[in-house]
DNA sequence: AAAATATTCAGCATGTACGCTGAATATTGA
DNA sequence: TCAATATTCAGCGTACATGCTGAATATTTT
């Protein structure tokens, strides 16, 4: 996917951008420790900033991936996708493949 | 592990936001794969960016604990940190722990 | 000491991130 | 339909990130 800027944008990036914002990663633990799903005025409620300033992390949190939505009523119900943290375990795995030998510190 | 700042919860901000650069990442596998170690110069020539752009990078890296640098000789070696980066396996794990069931999605 | 090598520092331009406020939209209930 | 509720959009200012170039520093070699 490429983004306005036409800068290839790939998935890591997003990921990783969305999770260097303390109010996204707490967003993501207030949703998970709510039971994986909450209003955004909920959400919203636990941050001291303006709403519409959550409103912004959320939107990057769901473009990122590790938030879907869907309308309910006057409210919008975010939901955590936990499986996309696994590109953040994926990425960490690479650490664990055995480098190059002939490459290795002496 | 407290930071210099003397704050520990900026940890998790410094790595997070460090990693949220796809040069950075690059920086870190590149040296990984070279087995740990790397002089300053050798980790610029990979990248087509001005060496003095990578020369941030890598002190951006270092200042997350993802790197350590000493120098030898004329040139600067890093070394990687391997253990800063369980800081993220850390964070993920929050996910792991089972949320309160009062407040359960029904 | 001078030159070559390796790296960092300082400063600049540009773009984007993040907070704010005010207005707009969508849905529900009286 | 009007008012209330819930959320988003648009625009603004400030600050920081990231690229660049040119100069400075430190070390080794000649």
């Amino acid at each position: 996917m490429v983004d306005e800027s036409g800068r290839h944008e790939d998935a890591y990036e997003a990921v990783f951008s969305a999770l260097a914002h303390p109010a996204r990663r707490r967003v993501l633990l207030t949703i998970y420790f709510n039971g994986g799903s909450m209003a955004a005025g909920e959400i919203a409620a636990v941050f001291s900033h303006a709403w519409q300033t959550t409103t912004r992390h959320l939107q990057i949190l769901e473009a990122a991936g590790l938030l879907s939505s869907a309308r309910d009523g006057r409210m919008r119900i975010y939901h955590l996708e936990r499986k996309r943290l696994d590109l953040v375990r994926d990425w960490l795995a690479h650490f664990s493949i055995t480098p190059d030998p002939t490459k290795e510190a002496p």
